[in-house]
DNA sequence: CCTACCGATCGGTAGG
DNA sequence: CCTACCGATCGGTAGG
């Protein structure tokens, strides 16, 4: 029925399994996610499926790296024309709670849930989330740590300490809303991410 | 070989499969944790595991009733005895640092994962870890509100918000200690927890 | 990209 | 509590 495609269709295939993979691993988890369910979904074999990747442990790979990317586009980019500093900290928190407002994964965040699932495993999977988590740890400190240069921020600002209260405070909301259904959450966070941004958010 | 057992020894069997399925379900999430797992470890037959609770997801319930134990156990009860108010709610924090410390559960917060592995499905289990979860943000509300009743805290204080901060900041630490191995998350959270409970913590 | 197949494991049952 | 078994599904491969 299907004959070979061209290595532009194929790319284009490999996409949209990596796309699904996504939406799947979001709600049911990176192991919950199956080559046979995936091939269904996508009204393919799964020898189809699995030809992209090799293994189930590349598709999950693929789709972290996905997953962070959509990341950076919804949670990053709107914020990186602001101003270096509290201005575009506040810019990405905006971003954030956008990004949770508008449930831009069908199961939430991704990567709280992929940390979740991974952090006690070990190999390559585990070791993405992590090294990618830390990146974004360390994205925020150093927006933060420019905005105590620029004294916007109390010279005596531990910037990884906000950043991590930044973060614990994203994770906190997401589950509100996930597990509560409780969109107040997003009202919660603001007030908390403010409270650590000076108060004056 | 293993006959039919005494309720007693029955019942001591089932407690036993609990606190395993309670220590695997911790690194493996709820559906990781298989009957044939579990039954290896325990040397028994997967009929004999299952025989215990008729279905997995009994199974899972079990587990997580197990797990709410531990945590009122070694969370609330170290603290039950403080003054009502501030120096319980500075008491129950010292007692979640100490959990988390002592990896009381061999894969981090039960509670935690449990949350992230069923925040997007619907059943019994899902129900369990929710109502289990809104449970102990209340208790830590009511114990803010007496804090503030009692002018411990500024009048002004929203009880539930500082339970959703406390709470995330958990989340948080429980993110740095197992998926970046790193302990001084720990001291972070004491940190972020005292800032939420007036400074001078 | 398909069909056809592999061994392993899943949750669960029958019957003792 | 066991043995023996069920159908379903898992990740993955061979060969085209």
């Amino acid at each position: 029925m299907s004959p070979r495609r061209s290595a532009a269709e194929a790319a284009g295939t490999r996409t949209a399994i990596v796309e699904r993979a996504v939406e799947v691993a979001s709600t049911q988890g990176l192991e919950g996610l199956t080559i046979g369910r995936l091939a269904a979904d996508m009204r393919m074999s799964k020898a189809g499926v699995i030809g992209h990747f090799g293994t189930k442990e590349r598709l999950q790979l693929a789709a972290v790296q996905a997953a962070l990317d959509i990341y950076r586009r919804e949670v990053w980019e709107p914020a990186a024309g602001a101003q270096p500093g509290l201005q575009r900290l506040r810019a990405v928190c905006d971003a954030w709670i956008s990004y949770f407002e508008r449930d831009v994964f069908p199961g939430g965040c991704f990567l709280t849930a992929a940390s979740c699932e991974f952090d006690d495993r070990e190999g390559p999977v585990r070791d993405l989330v992590a090294s990618t988590m830390r990146g974004w740890l360390k994205t925020l400190a150093r927006e933060v740590r420019t905005a105590v240069e620029r004294g916007e921020l109390p010279a005596d600002t531990d910037p990884a300490q906000v950043a991590f209260e930044l973060n614990a405070i994203a994770m906190g909301a997401n589950q509100q809303i996930r597990l509560f259904h409780d969109r107040d959450g997003l009202e919660r966070a603001r007030r908390a991410m403010g409270r650590g941004l000076g108060g004056d958010y």
